[in-house]
DNA sequence: TTGCAATTTCATTTTTTTTTGAAAACAATG
DNA sequence: CATTGTTTTCAAAAAAAAATGAAATTGCAA
């Protein structure tokens, strides 16, 4: 989890979800890793948010029962579409807003011009890629 | 560089000589991002280090001047090398430390052999995807 | 409904990361 | 080769992120 940013204890609770071969309950979570039930619901919440997690109904059991997505493709696409397209475009927003704030002496400056086309390409170019990317690992 | 996980200042210096004209010495630096030397050195072996900034030589100057690289597909395809890789290279190691470690009744039940193995074809897949990506992006 | 176990929320505490600044190391120049 | 300006290092301080735990909320089952 380290690399995508997320907490330790994020990556802990998928972890113990991918080996389980049961769907565990909080209360199992936080008695495995040795965390706060605070803490498990934040990293629960988290996974699920990225769909790295769902809940399963166990009947005569009131407790919700998680389970782990272990479908990487599917993940990496979710991650993708939600985690980095909204910076791209954002980024998209703010060299937009850049361009528009370029005085007249700037303007006449061929540098900012290249060094702003520069990261539109970027942009265009991850905004391709990315989706691509996604199709690619969600097909095997 | 947030999604990166580097810290804001090396962003604010990258960004900061990405666009300017002229190569910029340290106290320069420090003077327009209110930084601390410590921070801006710190920040420049960062970046140094990821291949992102180089220094230049100005004559009758004793001071570095520092440039920014532009070339996204070549800062990619060295993050990719030097931060991606090695994740994966541990990656790897780990799995086969944990096949080593099954105990004769783990090895005896099917699902730990199963989430094993698409372990081991996420990193495979990885291994084999990243650097295309990382050349891919290298050539425009 | 009501009672209660399960979960979420969030202010506080703890831990980790980043920044600072001064001392040490370095290197160009006379 | 000594001086002095520049850069690096690193212990301490500051800031940011994560974890805790108790109060508030939720929602099931009787």
């Amino acid at each position: 989890m380290g690399i995508l940013g997320m907490p330790r204890s994020v990556g802990e609770i998928y972890g113990l979800l991918y080996f389980s071969e049961q769907p565990l309950s909080m209360d199992k979570i936080t008695a495995r890793l040795e965390i706060s039930i605070g803490s498990a619901s934040q990293g629960l919440k988290t996974l699920k948010s990225l769909k790295a997690v769902k809940s399963t109904y166990i009947a005569g059991d009131r407790r919700d029962h998680y389970i782990a997505e272990t479908e990487f493709r599917r993940l990496f696409a979710t991650f993708i579409k939600d985690e980095i397209m909204p910076h791209l475009d954002s980024a998209k927003d703010r060299i937009t807003r850049m361009e528009k704030s370029l005085t007249d002496e700037n303007k006449q400056d061929e540098f900012y011009q290249i060094r702003l086309e520069k990261l539109k390409k970027l942009t265009k170019t991850g905004g391709r890629l990315l989706p691509v990317l996604a199709g690619f690992l969600k097909l095997q």
